[in-house]
DNA sequence: GTCAATGCAAATCCTTTGCATTCGG
DNA sequence: CCGAATGCAAAGGATTTGCATTGAC
């Protein structure tokens, strides 16, 4: 059905090697230093696509909408720094989450955890961003 | 510190008074109907300054941000019909979460199950919004 | 009386759309 | 070739900001 055009190829690749978790800004800053006259609306376009097509997953975090191309995972967001990293968990903790949801056709969990990572933990006063 | 000003409280009041998880601007639209002055710049620095004082919480799901003024439950979210249900789990399977997740300093735990819901099931063709 | 919060409008930022052109199948 | 995908520019939304004014304390 989709088109495999070298706009597609390049965006799944860089965020195969992306393990950052990029917003689709910096998506596209990336991919502009490979790929000079790529435009703005592909990259929106190819990356919704790659969403509903379940190529790509959206992690919903407080500062806004990031991309991962692994969906083996989960995610922890950092309140003071903003940095997100993986949290990866038993499949049966997640089955028991389902089971105790009382839900049925589930597609996806979206779970993130939301505090202070290690780093900030010493640091004085934070403000959520 | 913060004011306890009209609008602020009329802010409160009315995602009190809400069952649905409205979004930013479906809350305007409400907020108005009683308040028909007030800014939107108003409700957009309100709804900022209550999530960051953990009064009321964001909901995260693929269709944008809605907001709930009760925190003791998680979401689900159609991937049909956008509608999003409250789901209610045991604090022991939270806490079961958590463990396994080996973090800590967890603030809040952002959790979204995503599917179809039961009258949207029987239905035909879907397309992820 | 003071200063934070408001209302308004403008500015800014983010995302989508229309359309002529390109290119994958 | 054909039609889906692209690039560009413009449109459309959503959110933030500057500033004079108001009102909570």
């Amino acid at each position: 059905m989709e088109r495999n055009t070298k706009q597609r190829q390049e965006i799944i690749e860089t965020l195969k090697a992306c393990y950052d978790h990029p917003t689709i800004k910096e998506l596209y800053d990336l991919i502009k230093k490979n790929h000079k006259n790529i435009g703005q609306a592909t990259i929106y376009r190819t990356i919704n696509n790659l969403v509903k097509e379940d190529v790509i997953r959206r992690v919903e975090c407080p500062d806004g909408i990031h991309y991962d191309y692994r969906k083996d995972h989960y995610h922890f967001y950092c309140l003071k720094c903003s940095k997100i990293t993986d949290v990866f968990l038993d499949n049966k903790i997640i089955d028991n989450l389902l089971l105790s949801s009382n839900l049925n056709n589930i597609k996806h969990v979206n779970l993130v955890f939301e505090g202070i990572c290690d780093s900030c933990k010493g640091k004085s006063s934070y403000e959520i961003k």
